[in-house]
DNA sequence: TATTAGATAAAA
DNA sequence: TTTATCTAATAT
């Protein structure tokens, strides 16, 4: 991401920001060594009203105060206890939403990114889930509340990516959420190698029978 | 299908 | 403060 922080990142609209990141480039310069992939397939989380953010009803908690930081940072959490999960900071402060990063094309650094999962499998699968990915690239929580912009974390967006080259569908993992459950706010680049759950569109965008 | 340990909320 | 429960997942 460059000096300033793209207009997309600060509106009260993470739909309209999950959308938009596909295809950019998450960046990771880590002791000198760079890794990076291509985004393709985010889910949006928040306002205050989105049951399943961890920000819902503006509820505010050690871990979740970063949700209110002004867009264009990173919210890094740790999922099971085991997962570092990677989000972006969206929309103007304190009104606390986030883009999760689920999926990443390796572009850059990846052999490193083998090591770090000690992975020798097909490279699509490298980076091909929310948690793995952090692993390929080397982001902790020590990267919790940083600003995308500059090493060791960056983000360079890409041209927006055709509306027809979007598939939708609803959040992974989210049950608790109730009818939030469903709602369509995952989006991921259509047929795409390297995503996590190729195969779980809404009901009211794919050809199911 | 077993697993993993931080974050959270409730209890004391 | 201690404890009990839950978890935006992964690897087998």
């Amino acid at each position: 991401m460059s000096a300033r922080c793209p207009a997309f990142l600060l509106r009260r609209d993470p739909v309209a920001a999950a959308r938009r990141l596909l295809g950019s480039l998450l960046i990771t310069e880590i002791d000198g060594l760079r890794t990076s992939g291509r985004i393709v397939e985010t889910e949006a989380y928040g306002g205050p009203e989105d049951r399943a953010s961890h920000a819902h009803g503006n509820r505010r908690t050690p871990r979740t105060d970063t949700m209110f930081l002004p867009g264009g940072h990173a919210y890094v959490y740790l999922c099971y206890g085991l997962h570092h999960l990677f989000n972006i900071v969206i929309g103007p402060a304190d009104w606390p939403a986030a883009v999760l990063i689920r999926a990443l094309e390796p572009v850059d650094g990846i052999d490193l990114m083998r090591a770090r999962r000690r992975f020798h499998g097909p490279v699509t699968r490298l980076a091909a889930g929310p948690g793995t990915l952090t692993r390929a690239l080397g982001i902790t929580r020590s990267h919790d509340r940083l600003f995308l912009d500059r090493p060791p974390l960056w983000i360079e967006p890409s041209r927006p990516v055709s509306a027809s080259e979007i598939a939708v569908g609803p959040r992974i993992g989210v049950d608790y959420a109730g009818p939030h459950a469903l709602w369509p706010r995952r989006f991921w680049l259509k047929n795409h190698p390297s995503l996590n759950h190729p195969n779980q569109s809404a009901k009211n965008t794919g050809h199911y029978h």
